[in-house]
DNA sequence: TTAAATATGTTATATTATTACATAGCGTTA
DNA sequence: TAACGCTATGTAATAATATAACATATTTAA
């Protein structure tokens, strides 16, 4: 379990921006949001945001580079992660599926790696924008 | 199945280059490779690159972008990749697991989604850096 | 044989992310 | 409390990744 009363004061500013949108965030447009609040260069931003997927609070969408706050309020999905993106209006939804996750937790490859973390992307079209 | 013998002289180059590395490469160092090929610009580099994704001839490694070369020959999976990566030395593996590939293809979500294309990327430590 | 589609070459620029360095705060422990 | 280790901050500069815009050429198909 992670400790979140430890967030610093541009962790909490970039968090809660994140959290307020339901879509992915991108670096610099965050950074543009929180220009006045006293956060002007990229590395803070990106500090934070490094900070914040680490401890599982945000998720990178890595094919889009953007990031997006996690839904579970228990926070221990860091490192396993499986969105749905949709390829025309770009909206993205966190999927939370046991049995999916299940097999992807317990799949071995032949070459013994030992796996630590996963990130699954889907796309398509959603039901909008079919 | 896709036709591999339309690729023009700039997609071979880059292909050909692609495929001699067993690991991804990125694209500023293709472009540093084959600027003696008289490829000159990164767009030029780009441009095929995103040509070959998109028949399948290579692979997009979103979490390092970078590329690498689909080793299957029939070049039918260029819309359900996985892949394996070590984070100690960055090694690059792509799966090919029957069973995880039907589950993640007959993945249904709970919001009528269509999917037509996925990418999963385990990250761990190989054999080598445990 | 013209039109449509695709690819090329080139310059410039946009977007994403990190290096390097100086400083500040905070908890431990001696 | 002083010294240390650790984490975070602020700032400037720059690296790394990727696309826009435009002119031209080549290929494909009607």
């Amino acid at each position: 379990m992670q400790k979140q009363e430890t967030l610093t004061k541009n962790q909490k500013i970039i968090l809660d921006l994140i959290e307020k949108s339901d879509q992915p965030l991108k670096a610099y447009s965050i950074l543009f949001d929180v220009k006045k609040k006293g956060i002007n260069a990229p590395l803070q931003v990106y500090r934070a945001l490094n900070k914040l997927v680490k401890i599982g609070k945000i998720h990178k969408i890595e094919s889009r580079n953007a990031f997006i706050a996690c839904k579970n309020s228990k926070c221990q999905i860091a490192n396993a992660t499986i969105f749905s993106i949709c390829e025309s209006c770009e909206d993205v939804t966190e999927i939370h599926d046991h049995k999916l996750s299940e097999h992807l937790r317990d799949f071995k490859d032949n070459k013994g790696m030992k796996y630590n973390k996963y990130n699954l992307e889907f796309f398509g079209l959603c039901k909008k924008c079919v």
